[in-house]
DNA sequence: GTGTTGGCGAGGCGCCGACAA
DNA sequence: TTGTCGGCGCCTCGCCAACAC
C-alpha cells in the first residue's frame, strides 16, 4: 500500500549542496529541498558521519503521539541503557509516505566505544541548520480552495514571487504550471490573472489535486521555485486529532519495549541500529548533533528565574521567537530516566495563549538571555555527574 | 487518521452465542459475525478464559509480512524465551481498521507458572470453529462493478439466498437494501431486477460505495443476511503486493525485537502482554488452542512419506482440501528455535500449481490420512523431548 | 487583496438494454 | 447466467465575475 522513495543523501558531496531533482531518475530520489520545507524550518538533520546524541525517551515519546497511547508501566527496566547514547551516524535518508506524503527521515547510527569517544573534535560536527528555500511561500486551504466549486486562489506576492511572470499582453494573462511533489509526480495547472479586481488563480487541474491528495481546508500547500527553474509542490497537513494509526501489527507497549531493546543491544554490543524520526509528530528532535548538546550543556549557565527565548513555527511556515521563564531544573523521569538532560527544564510562557506550548524543555532548545535576567538565582545549576567517559578531552584535539 | 471500533467478545455469555449488533451503541460494537465473514472461513479465534500456545516465530513471521521485511541477523537472542508459551487467554477484541477496513484481533496473554499448569484440563477448551454465518456470498469485484460506468452485478442464486425477495408484481422489480459495514455505518442501495436477459443489479449508492471505501476490480465484497433480519456488508481487499506500510514509526527490526523482548519479559514475569493477530496478513495463526496443540503433537504419529489433507480458503470464501505427502521433519530455525513444533513439517503438494502454497506446515494445520498411507517410513517420530512441564497430568483432570 | 457565491456551460457519471461469452 | 458496451439524460464539476469585508 505504502511505497517509498528516497534519496540517500550521504552520497551528497556536502550538506550545503543543493542535491539536483532529476540527477538520478532511477532511483526516484526525494527533493531535499522540499522535504526540508515539509519539514517545517525548524527541523534540522544532523550531517551523515557526525556524531550524535540519541534519546531512548525521545524516541518513546515520538511512538507515543504516533500510537495516541502513552507508555505503559508493564515495561521492563534497561539498566545498561543510559538515557543518552553517543553515536556516530552513519546513514541518513530521506523519506515520504506514499499515501499521506508525511515526511520522516530513517537513519542508521552506531554507538560509540569509549575508545573512539577519544577522537578529536571536528568542528563540522556543529552542523548547520537546514537551509530553507527562498523563493517558496506556503498557503493554508480555505473552503473555497478545497471545495468543488472552484480552484485555488494564489495569494498576489506569493504568485509574483515563485511563479514564471506572465504574459500581460495577452488576455486574461494565463500560463500552464507543471510542478513536482516530493515522490516526483507531476501535477499540471492553469495559472491565469483574471477577475474584478483581478487576482492569480490555479483552475484546471486543481481539483484534481485536491482529490488525490485528499486535502481538506485547514491543510496547507507549499510552493518552491528552486534554483533549476523547477516547480516544487508540497503538501503539509493540519494536525487532525493525530494522523496516526494505533498499528493493527505491533501494540503500542511492545514497540516502547522494542525501541529501548533495540538501543540497549546495540550500546552493549556498539553496532548499528535503526530508527525513524518523523519531525512533524514528534514533539521534539530525539537525535541531535553532539556539539549542539555539549554547547547546550557543559557551556551554558542556566538557573531558575532566568529569561529565555525559543523558536517556534507559525501557520505560514516561518518563525517566531515566544518569552519565557524557567521555573525549575529536574529530571523529567527520575524513576526511568535519572540524570538525563531531556526536557529538564521547566519553564512559564509569557503570552497567556500558552497553553500549548509544551511546560518542558530541553537545554538545546532554548536561547537563554543571560545579559538580562529577570532575577538571579541564589541556585546556579550544577550538573550531578560530570559527564562519565572523557568527554571534555574531545576538546582537547 | 485510523480510529478503532471494537466489540468486547469477552463479555459474551458463551462463544456460540451470536452476539447482537445494536446491543450497545455507544461501544459501537463491531459485528462478530461479520467480522469472521472477513476473516475467512479457516479463522478462528480462541475462547476467553481458555489456555493457548503462543509462537513468537509466528508472531515474527507476522511482522515481517507486514513490514515486507525479513528480519535481520543482528537481532538479540533471548535464551531464556521459549519457542511456544503456555498461556491464559484473558481478553480478545475485534478490531478492524477505520481506513482499510482490515480485521485484526487484540489478544492479552498471561503465561502460565509451571503450578498454574498442573490444574485439571476443561474439556471446553478444545475451541469451537467459528461458524461462517450460512445467509451470505461473497464476489470478487470485476471491472464492471468497479467502473463509474455502472452498478454492481449480483450473482442470481446470491440475491435469491441473501436479498429479501422482491416484488415481482411491480414492473421493474425493485426495492431498496439497507448494509451495515463493519464500524456500523449505513449504506442503502437500489436492487433492481432488469435487463435482457433479467438479471439482479444494485445500482444508486454502489458508485459512493466502491469509491468510499476504494475498492477496485479484483477486491471482494460480502453480503451477510443475518438472523435479525439485518444486511451485513464487508469488503475483503486483494493480495495486492501486501496492503502495508513499512512503518515510518518504528524500524522492522525494532517491532521484531519488541515482539520478543515483550514476550520474554512476559515469560519471565508471568505478566500479562498484547498482541496483535491480523488473520489476512499472517501466514498462520500464531495462538492456537493448548487442547489443539496437545492433539496434535501427543495424540498424532505422523512420519515422512505419509500422505495429509489441509484445508485451504477458495476465492469464493469457502474450504478445500489439498492433498499432499510429508517429505520431512525438522526445525524451521534449529539456531534460534530448536525443538520448536511451528512449521516442523516439511511437505510436497500433489496439485503441480502448488507453488504458492508453503512448503511447510505445523502440525495442527494438517489432518494425516493414517488409514491409507502411500508408504509407511521406517522412522516414525518421536519426541525428542518429553513436555517440560507436568503437561500430561491436565488429562488426568 | 482575497474569500464566498450565483450563474451557467460542458463533461462525465450513472441508468438502460443489446449483445456475446 | 453475467461481463462489457453503446446510447443518452442529467447532475455535478468547474470556469467566470460579482460582491463583500
Amino acid at each position: 500500500l505504502v511505497l517509498l522513495t528516497e534519496l540517500y543523501i550521504s552520497s551528497m558531496p556536502s550538506s550545503q549542496t543543493i542535491f539536483p531533482f532529476s540527477v538520478s531518475e532511477e532511483h526516484k530520489c526525494l527533493n531535499s529541498e522540499l522535504w526540508h520545507a515539509c519539514a517545517g524550518p525548524l527541523v534540522s538533520l544532523p550531517a551523515v558521519g557526525s556524531r550524535v546524541l540519541y534519546f531512548p525517551q525521545g524516541h518513546s515519546e515520538q511512538v507515543s503521539a504516533s500510537t495516541n497511547k502513552e507508555m505503559e508501566s508493564q515495561i521492563p527496566n534497561y539498566p545498561n541503557l543510559p538515557a543518552q547514547l553517543i553515536c556516530q551516524l552513519h546513514n541518513v535518508t530521506m523519506h515520504a509516505d506514499a499515501e499521506t506524503d508525511e515526511v520522516y527521515a530513517q537513519m542508521t547510527l552506531q554507538p560509540l566505544s569509549p575508545q573512539e569517544l577519544k577522537d578529536p573534535f571536528l568542528p563540522a560536527e556543529l552542523g548547520n541548520a537546514s537551509k530553507q528555500p527562498t523563493n517558496y511561500f506556503c498557503k493554508t486551504l480555505t473552503a473555497s480552495d478545497t471545495s468543488t466549486h472552484g480552484g485555488f486562489s494564489v495569494p498576489r506576492r506569493a504568485a509574483e514571487k515563485v511563479f514564471p511572470p506572465l504574459d500581460f499582453t495577452q488576455q486574461p494573462p494565463a500560463q500552464e504550471l507543471m510542478a513536482k511533489d516530493l515522490h516526483g509526480n507531476e501535477w499540471k495547472f492553469r495559472h491565469i490573472f483574471r477577475g474584478q479586481p483581478k487576482r492569480h488563480l490555479l483552475t484546471t487541474g486543481w481539483s484534481v489535486f485536491i482529490s488525490a491528495k485528499r486535502l481538506v481546508a485547514g491543510d496547507s500547500v507549499l510552493f518552491i521555485w528552486n534554483d533549476n527553474n523547477q516547480l516544487l509542490l508540497g503538501i503539509r497537513r493540519a494536525n487532525r486529532s493525530q494522523t496516526v494509526m494505533p498499528s493493527s501489527v505491533l501494540s503500542s507497549d511492545s514497540m516502547h519495549i522494542g525501541l529501548l531493546a533495540a538501543a540497549a543491544h546495540a550500546a552493549s554490543t556498539n553496532s548499528r541500529f535503526t530508527i525513524f524520526y518523523n519531525p512533524r509528530a514528534s514533539p521534539s528532535e530525539f537525535v541531535i548533533p553532539l556539539a549542539k548538546y555539549v554547547k547546550a550543556v557543559y557551556h551554558t549557565r542556566i538557573s531558575v528565574g532566568m529569561r529565555f527565548r525559543m523558536l517556534f513555527e507559525t501557520e505560514e511556515s516561518s518563525v517566531r521567537r515566544y518569552m519565557g521563564t524557567i521555573t525549575g531544573i529536574s529530571d523529567l523521569d527520575p524513576a526511568r530516566w535519572p540524570n538525563s538532560h531531556w526536557r529538564s527544564v521547566k519553564v512559564g510562557w509569557d503570552e497567556s495563549t500558552a497553553g500549548e506550548r509544551q511546560p518542558r524543555v530541553s537545554l538545546w532548545e532554548i536561547e537563554p538571555l543571560t545579559t538580562y535576567p529577570m532575577y538571579s538565582s541564589p541556585f546556579p545549576m550544577r550538573l550531578k555527574r560530570p559527564w562519565p567517559t572523557g568527554l571534555p578531552s574531545l576538546y582537547g584535539g
